[in-house]
DNA sequence: TTGTAAATGAAAATCATTTACAAGTAGGTG
DNA sequence: CACCTACTTGTAAATGATTTTCATTTACAA
């Protein structure tokens, strides 16, 4: 899905089509995983200039609840955003706390924690489910010290 | 493990061995999973009477950094605290986000990742696997609104 | 008992995120 | 096109969990 197909979902969906959500909407699409929203807003003040912070995440809000963003927690005190809805393309993270460093898990246990929380009637809603540690280069400096 | 036992570790660990940490010690001992600060500040409080919140999150952090007490993180914009070390007893959560209910998730997918981290060279320092979603109950009242 | 480094609590600071509200605008209607 | 009105915006302030500051108190080794 690229900008503007979700462009015209946000369309669809009867949200209006200001100019400064469609910065927003352009640039969560043109960036990739884990997309900070100081970093989101930065960048659409480099093509734009004029754009607060509310308005970012309340884009990213209606990206979100449109199913066309995907809002993940690493748990280290602030959100993340990446293109992409919560089935179509979901995967999860391997993270490095040092230097940022990242990449995707193959893993998804998304099935069997369904399947188990059926059993008690359950309904998951977000699975959290992503690893934080040192890559290979960060764990060499933690060990010199 | 008890509370006393997790009080001689930090004893052992040089930390002196106040008031308000023994009772925080045993209070979080005394409690199960899934506690929250605030939550633990006032249990201390009905048994002492003088205890301040920095001094419950200062005594959490020297419990989890001893590896006497676990870190949970459910992306509710807040941490709960269980006793226990990351190894012994670690488990993970199924949460109601309605009515707080909760359970346990057998299913535990660390081995896996840590082999798939291992192939890149990462180490992994925290995994966050926690599903958040609707109970039988919670679940049956929303499908009446 | 004393000295001193560590610990405490009140209050203030952080920091990501959200809200309130006055001013501006999209988009339909005539 | 002109107008209306509900929807959007940005600024500034509010939030809420957690952390820091700092003056005061305390544990504990000598
Ligand atoms: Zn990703
Ligand atoms: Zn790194
Ligand atoms: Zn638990
Ligand atoms: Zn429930």
């Amino acid at each position: 899905m690229d900008w503007q197909q979700a462009w015209d979902q946000l369309g669809q969906r009867g949200y209006r089509k200001t100019q400064q959500r469609m910065i927003v909407v352009k640039e969560v699409f043109a960036g990739g995983c884990l997309q900070g929203a100081e970093e989101i807003l930065s960048r659409c003040r480099e093509k734009d200039g004029g754009i607060s912070m509310p308005t970012v995440y309340r884009t990213l809000d209606m990206l979100v609840d449109a199913g066309l963003v995907r809002r993940v927690n690493l748990g280290l005190g602030r959100t993340w955003f990446e293109p992409g809805g919560p089935d179509d393309d979901h995967h999860h993270h391997l993270v490095c706390e040092q230097c940022g460093k990242r990449e995707k898990i193959a893993l998804c246990p998304l099935g069997i924690v369904e399947n188990e929380a059926k059993r008690s009637g359950f309904k998951v809603r977000e699975l959290h489910f992503e690893a934080v540690g040192l890559c290979r280069s960060c764990a060499a400096k933690e060990r010199k010290k």
